[in-house]
DNA sequence: TGGGCCTGGTTATACGAATCAGTTATTCGT
DNA sequence: ACGAATAACTGATTCGTATAACCAGGCCCA
């Protein structure tokens, strides 16, 4: 800066102020014009850390994960971040730990020397968990997660809401046996598999439809438990019309054993999924009619919490999924 | 740190060297813990900025993507930059611009503010890209496809060595009749089709086994066009015992082929596929032998470059991607 | 007895930007 | 014609850290 002055033949401050003062500006037109060719000229760009150092404002925000990074939606939930505080000017300083806690407790301890306008908590999947103690000393938000201790805010997918939403469209479409296919059971206390199921049972009591325990299945999430629950709810008596597969490397599976009957879907067989995994549903044929968990707007809010300061309230904000409709559900075949 | 040096009773210059000379220091220790108490007690952390501001060299590596984020592999390309920098004690400063040009500007821009000590320009997949100028005035490096202009150092898979080795393991296994079905054409000038088409041709002709033309395909890398020209290829006469299929994905649809015509991987035909695309490749039955694309070594090795210096030398270093293997190449069948 | 040399500190300064409090000229009102 | 207001700009200071240069005792040795 003292470079441009110089080469403007002014003072230091007045290309601070020239740069800086919106339009209220009380310099002379020629003065203003010497100093931004001087800048120009220059390649001048200011120095972030000294202004940070004399305005204590930090254009930098945090965001810790414990393995994110790994997860195929790692970059979804960066970009709604990143994107959200672009908007604002700022920019992330990001770090995964891999679950590792000493890393963690570093690396947090670096962006905090940084003096970060606040820290984005990650967790990889939907999870209650706890967080580093040194995020009280800054804004800070969990995200895609919630804090065990119920202090910071949260920002997690609507569980509930989805499996309702889920088992709704096939109730809609005319569907009375519809199963579920879920990927852990109610003891895991896993928020997706809990919330999912609570869906999928206030759907079918507001229905007027009972909750049959034979038409109700627990697996692991993966496309074999979806292959064996469909051959087993397909080929018992009075088998559904309709499958609720709580992720959709589930759903994966149940395709799989659909082909293996010799079952269509969605003739014979109507599937919805979730997660709108997009290395998967969209290329699953026929395409997968699946709810999307909402990575992008989790990260913009979460980031939207720390600008507006985060206090710790402890408040957990569930972001609505939304249905992603494709063609894997029709209406029930008509009994004869 | 003032606070600390009045705290402990000492001047902050003493709390400097206390806290930064590695052991040669010259303090009693009783300063020393009365310096490290005040410390604790203060929650005292240094000011990044401020040592950055004062020494002139920065903790901070850019991240630059242009749609990285989005990819599925995005996480694990950014881990591996990561993982390095941490080694040496910088974190990185993300950002994916999306390829909007201005928002890419902007935002090296105030990545350089920053005075990052350079910065990874990351492409989402392997091409020749244009690289923002402003790049060349900090030590930068473009990840996952080669600057157009020769200029920047750059870091890619080696698609011919992968789709040599992809070939080897089919040929090594006794195929003969060894198809490929590619990602895209050859004028299409996709490093990643030119490359892995060259390195099949080349195995073949190490081989002494002719390129038959009726056996190379090439479509666009999608299942569909996996699933076309599988059956086409299984169907004719004298059908291919293996099939090299440029990416996971048309593997996929090979794989699909391979069901409708009630043909067994790996007995009756050996599929290999290419990027073992971690929510695919490992969850086909049988799991599917492929290359893997080396995205967090790619990532390490770029800030590697970095941290060394990163001259505008124009290399390309050439990452090897491993053979995963799976379960989806056997010997091919005794003809009668 | 005084110079040299450790030991254990302190003082002062620079890094780059922002801003408050001046300081000149010039113009204006009466 | 004289004080006041205004326009246009500058000086000095601050943020937090690192370090070169300096200083005060105490000890040793000739």
């Amino acid at each position: 800066m003292h470079d441009v002055a110089a080469a403007a033949g002014v003072s230091q401050a007045t290309v601070s102020l020239v740069l800086n003062s919106a339009s209220g500006s009380r310099f002379s037109d020629e003065t203003r014009k010497r100093v931004m060719d001087a800048v120009r000229q220059l390649g001048y760009r200011t120095n972030a850390h000294a202004k940070t150092l004399r305005d204590g404002i930090s254009g930098i925000i945090g965001f810790l994960g414990d393995a994110v990074a790994t997860a195929p939606f790692a970059g979804k939930i960066i970009e709604g971040a990143q994107e959200r505080a672009w908007e604002d000017g700022l920019l992330l300083l990001t770090m995964n730990t891999g679950g590792d806690k000493a890393l963690e407790a570093a690396s947090l301890d670096s962006m905090l020397s940084y003096k970060v306008a606040g820290v984005v908590y990650a967790g990889m999947y939907h999870r209650r968990l706890d967080v580093p103690e040194a995020l009280s000393t800054v804004p800070s938000v969990v995200l895609n997660s919630q804090d065990r201790k119920l202090r910071l805010p949260s920002v997690a997918p609507d569980e509930e809401l989805g499996g309702y939403t889920a088992t709704r469209r096939l109730l809609d479409a005319g569907h009375e046996r519809v199963a579920m296919i879920n990927i852990e059971t109610l003891e895991s206390e896993l928020p997706a598999a809990v919330g999912r199921y609570n869906g999928y049972t206030k759907a079918m009591a507001e229905a007027g439809l009972p909750v049959r325990p034979e038409l109700v299945r627990f697996g692991s999430g993966n496309e074999l438990d979806g292959f064996t629950h469909t051959m087993d709810l397909m080929t018992g008596n009075n088998p559904p019309t309709a499958i609720f597969c709580a992720n959709d490397r589930t759903a994966w599976g149940a395709y799989q054993a659909a082909t293996e009957l010799h079952l269509s879907i969605p003739r014979d067989v109507s599937i919805i999924g979730f997660d709108n995994q997009e290395t998967l549903a969209p290329h699953l044929r026929p395409g997968l009619t699946t709810l999307e968990l909402p990575f992008v707007e989790m990260g913009r809010r979460a980031v939207d919490l720390i600008l507006q300061g985060a206090e710790p309230d402890g408040r957990v904000e569930f972001m609505t999924c939304p249905l992603i409709e494709r063609n894997s559900v029709t209406h029930p075949k008509e009994k004869p």
